[in-house]
DNA sequence: TTTAAAATATGATATTTGTCATCTTTTAAA
DNA sequence: TTTAAAAGATGACAAATATCATATTTTAAA
């Protein structure tokens, strides 16, 4: 079982203001995990008896609305904490995590946690500065949906994977999404996401190979997103 | 200069963990304003040196797109704090907060609350499981306004109104919103917003009189709302 | 490898929604 | 009160997007 203290995943996220002490602690009772591609990580109404700390992976946050439609909220990579949300306010999850590959993790109980958010300020304020971060980041979402297009939103959307899991060495996207699971992060029919691919292929903005996607056309791709 | 340890709007919100001290010399530095209906609280890129208490009023909280479309993202109401997100990020607000109605505010200096987030532990878990609420929320309408028409929007909509301003005694919704604002806070052209109003009239599933909405067929709006 | 299932692609069409124009009503200022 | 401006309402039309059908390609299981 590897060690909290040496785990440099964990510098990543709030687990970094943990004293020594409260690491070795965590050790003792963390768990380690492996999550096959397409296997939840845990599912809406589940009772999440503790975090997860990703260790390797991507894995899509999502929850289906009304209609039954999924709705691909945010992708979360290594580094990242889930779950801390809903043990704040000590509810079921909300939102359904599954594997975007194989997703590499460890489960810190509830206890656990509850004591750091309790004795250890810094750690408490640094949850509450990547929350405060989130939600900035939610707003921005939701005005993004409510008011742009789904082409505005499709290039918004590239620009934003490339910047937030970067490229291969050939220049693709380092995020391999099926064509499904880029209209569910935009909010469109599978569909329409294939034909707007299709369109910003032909016209040069992006290359496409099977999964793997780069963008060509940076400045054309913003233009586009915002509204030009 | 009214006493925040005699306020009772205080016991609505974080402020209700402070000691009798912490709210002692949160008197001594606060200070009370009137924003008039139209008035802005502040502004998205404001540097906002402090957090504001609603005393009294309603509040529209925006941001606007890319596109130049204005998208209501929340309503505060009395009792609700607001401009603790940004402080915490130690970031301009990336936010509108505009009056509804005339609104009575205390402002609470930047210092005094981040003093008290530093050492009252209470106070700081209370913020970040209000936090945790709001990105709830968020995540929520995220789903809504991707996956939703803008009828189930509106519907959708109207019932959450109810819920969280009420009814005057005649059955109204207690708060009074523009058509312009409706279609803002469903993410759809004014337009739109009055026609489907229009349609829900005409078919008896709510009443209006100029800005005064009721409902009056709750299940079918509900229906409406989940998409059937 | 073979083969069935899943993913991708594309056309045709219907529906939803936005935009623009115009008219009426309400509100607020002079 | 009068009057101009803002808000609300409605029609006509265009644009965006969903849905359904079907074909092709890719993937993964037997």
């Amino acid at each position: 079982m590897s060690k909290c203290e040496q785990c440099i995943v964990r510098q990543f996220n709030s687990l970094k203001h943990l004293s020594n002490d409260e690491l070795i602690r965590m050790s003792a009772c963390k768990t380690s995990k492996i999550i096959k591609k397409g296997e939840p990580l845990f599912l809406e109404g589940e009772h999440l008896n503790g975090v997860f700390c990703i260790k390797d992976g991507i894995c899509k946050v999502s929850k289906i609305s009304d209609n039954g439609k999924n709705q691909i909220v945010n992708l979360i990579k290594k580094g990242d904490l889930i779950g801390e949300r809903s043990l704040i306010s000590e509810e079921v999850s909300n939102l359904n995590a599954v594997a975007l590959d194989d997703l590499e993790v460890c489960f810190i109980p509830r206890s656990e946690i509850i004591r750091d958010l309790e004795k250890n300020q810094n750690f408490t304020l640094d949850v509450l500065k990547n929350m405060a971060n989130s939600l900035k980041n939610a707003d921005d979402l939701i005005v993004d949906m409510a008011q742009k297009s789904v082409k505005q939103r499709l290039a918004e959307t590239l620009l934003k994977l490339q910047t937030k899991f970067g490229t291969t060495d050939e220049g693709y996207l380092d995020i391999h999404l099926s064509r499904e699971d880029i209209g569910n992060i935009i909010g469109t029919a599978t569909e329409s996401a294939i034909r707007l691919l299709s369109e910003f292929k032909k016209k040069g903005f992006i290359a496409i190979k099977g999964k793997n996607i780069s963008v060509i056309n940076e400045t054309e791709l913003q233009k586009i997103s915002s509204g030009f």
